[in-house]
RNA sequence: GCGCCGUUAGCUCAUCGGGUAGAGCUCCGGACUUUUAAUCCGGCGGGGCGGGUUCGAGUCCCGCACGGCGCACCA
């Protein structure tokens, strides 16, 4: 290159990072090179060979041809040999180029490649007098020029923002963030597996719909162009699984994403994934051994190793019994809101009371002062039914629901019910929603005449569970905000 | 929505009290046939946005945007 060419090529901001990469490929193709092939046949993952290579010994050579593919991540020496790093999903192994073996020309061009372009090579396995299994080039393939520089190959990238919002960066960069999201599709995938294993169908119910329903969560607005109709995208699964089961199908699951109109913070993002199970002929008491035995295969099948137990049984507390233990409070006694709120504020704890019913108040204490205590795996069991709109009234206890919710790590993971299946009770629990709606509670159930007639129809006895995948991603994962395990989380703009 | 902290080159980081902003990686040219954050020589790039104070602002003040954490809202 002579001294004037030299010069249109010295700045290296951005731009001219990208103009240098355009000009290189423009070289490649003049010289008649492909940078884009239709397809590269072949490739095994490099995980693969590193695995059938493992007992060969340091100096150790092979005349066996394997093909690999993915990103070049690094790249050692020059003249006429020199090492690369290739970067696929299941790993790195390093390249050996030689111009003995390829030809001066075809090394210069290998080397001429930046960091970050896709690469295809056909190598014969050896192990380098440092111990690495390496491939020793045979033939390559430019499979995709990159035109960008990638984030730093040592460091990685680093700023939050830019590895949420440009996920893909954060994939190519960080090999945790590659590992999480493979062992978060394991997860989903052994959440199926179990429930496929156990006679459940899964099934798919509108997202979009008329009337949302089966949770207390303000939902999202749509608007249907041809129907001129206003649509709400779901809260929650559960009163279409639930006429699934008046429709005999008996035991059904749907795992999905739901949508709440609320805060963004590190355990909640506005579209969420959510599987909801429902069983004929059984009760919560059957569904929390459910849960046990499904998060204890779950947990195996990304080989789990932390400080929660996920072995059964768990434990097991009343709701009334959870809330004595971590804020003093013995619900039993002050079975009213002011006198709940007096014991609350005689016990100076800082929490707001004013305005609130009986069963806010005792959520309220729970959320505060128990559910951050819950590290190891518990079932708070029989909610106040105030709280609890679909859950039927307990067997032996006024005033409770046979409902639990599952713990761990200082989160909610699970909610479940015995199931209320009365058409004339559900009926009632929908007008005491309405007078709460009426008097400006903006996160009450509405009215769904249709579920009330579904159960008119007759259901039979059920048990039903929701389970947060996204938290239950962060608990075997070890990660402590949801938006580490979404890929992409919701940001502003 | 409130509070605290942050935003410097494509990436990762420096820059004491206000005085011409430094480095590594990347990239370009050259040397090198077992390196692995390769090494060596030479070269290129920058203060989130908008105001204010000041002779002079990356630095002090105000506002805005975005992010992190906490709180609130909320499963």
């Amino acid at each position: 290159m002579s001294e004037s060419e030299q010069r249109e090529h010295r700045a290296h901001g951005l731009p001219e990072l990208i103009a240098e990469r355009r000009a290189k490929a423009q070289r490649l193709r003049e010289a008649g090179g492909e940078l884009a092939p239709y397809s590269y046949p072949g490739v095994e993952p490099i995980a693969s060979v590193r695995g059938a290579y493992e007992r060969l010994e340091v100096g150790e050579e092979t005349d066996d041809v394997h093909r690999v593919a993915g990103r070049l991540a690094a790249r050692r020496g020059a003249g006429k040999a020199a090492f690369l790093d290739l970067v696929d999903r299941t790993g790195k192994i390093q390249l050996h180029a030689r111009a003995d073996v390829l030809g001066a020309d075809t090394l210069k061009q290998l080397l001429s490649l930046d960091l970050g372009d896709l690469l295809g090579v056909d190598g014969a396995p050896l192990r380098s007098r440092h111990g690495e299994l390496t491939l020793r080039v045979e033939r390559f393939e430019i499979l995709g020029k990159a035109l960008r520089p990638p984030p730093d190959k040592h460091a990685g990238l680093i700023d939050v923002e830019t590895r949420h919002r440009r996920r893909e960066l954060d994939l190519i960069a960080n090999e945790d963030a590659r590992k999480l999201f493979v062992d978060r599709a394991r997860i989903v995938s052994a959440v199926r597996a179990y429930l496929d294993g156990e006679g459940f169908l899964e099934v798919e119910t509108p997202v979009l719909q008329p009337l949302y329903g089966g949770a207390l969560a303000r939902p999202f607005t749509t608007h249907h162009n041809a129907l001129n109709r206003r649509l709400y995208l779901r809260i929650a699964t559960e009163l279409y699984l639930k006429r699934l089961i008046v429709g005999g199908l008996e035991r059904v699951y749907e795992l999905g994403k739901d949508f709440r109109n609320e805060g963004l913070s590190t355990k909640h993002n506005p579209e969420f994934t959510m599987v909801e199970w429902y069983e004929a002929y059984a009760d919560y008491t059957d569904e929390a051994a459910r849960l046990e035995a499904m998060v204890g295969g779950v947990a195996g099948a990304v080989a789990y190793k932390g400080e929660i137990d996920f072995s059964a049984p768990w434990r097991r507390v009343r709701f009334v019994e959870a809330v004595q233990e971590g804020a003093g409070i013995d619900l039993r006694a002050h079975r009213d809101a002011p006198s709940l709120a007096a014991a609350i504020a005689e016990r100076g704890l800082q929490m707001p009371i004013e305005g609130l019913t009986w069963p806010a108040l005792a959520d309220d204490l729970l959320s505060k002062y128990v559910e951050p205590t819950l590290l190891q795996p518990t079932f708070v069991l029989d909610y106040p039914i105030e709280l609890s709109p679909f859950a039927r009234a307990h067997r032996s206890e006024q005033g409770l629901a046979e409902r639990w919710e599952a713990f761990a790590g200082g989160m909610e993971i699970a909610n479940a019910f015995s199931e209320l299946t009365d058409p004339d009770e559900q009926r009632e629990r929908f007008e005491a929603q309405r007078g709460l709606a009426a008097a400006g509670d903006e996160e009450t159930q509405p009215h769904d005449e249709l579920f009330l007639e579904a159960l008119e129809h007759g259901m039979p006895p059920t048990g039903g569970v929701g389970v947060g995948i996204d938290r239950l991603v962060m608990l075997l994962t070890k990660q402590s905000s949801i938006r580490e395990v979404v890929l992409f989380p919701a940001m502003r703009d």
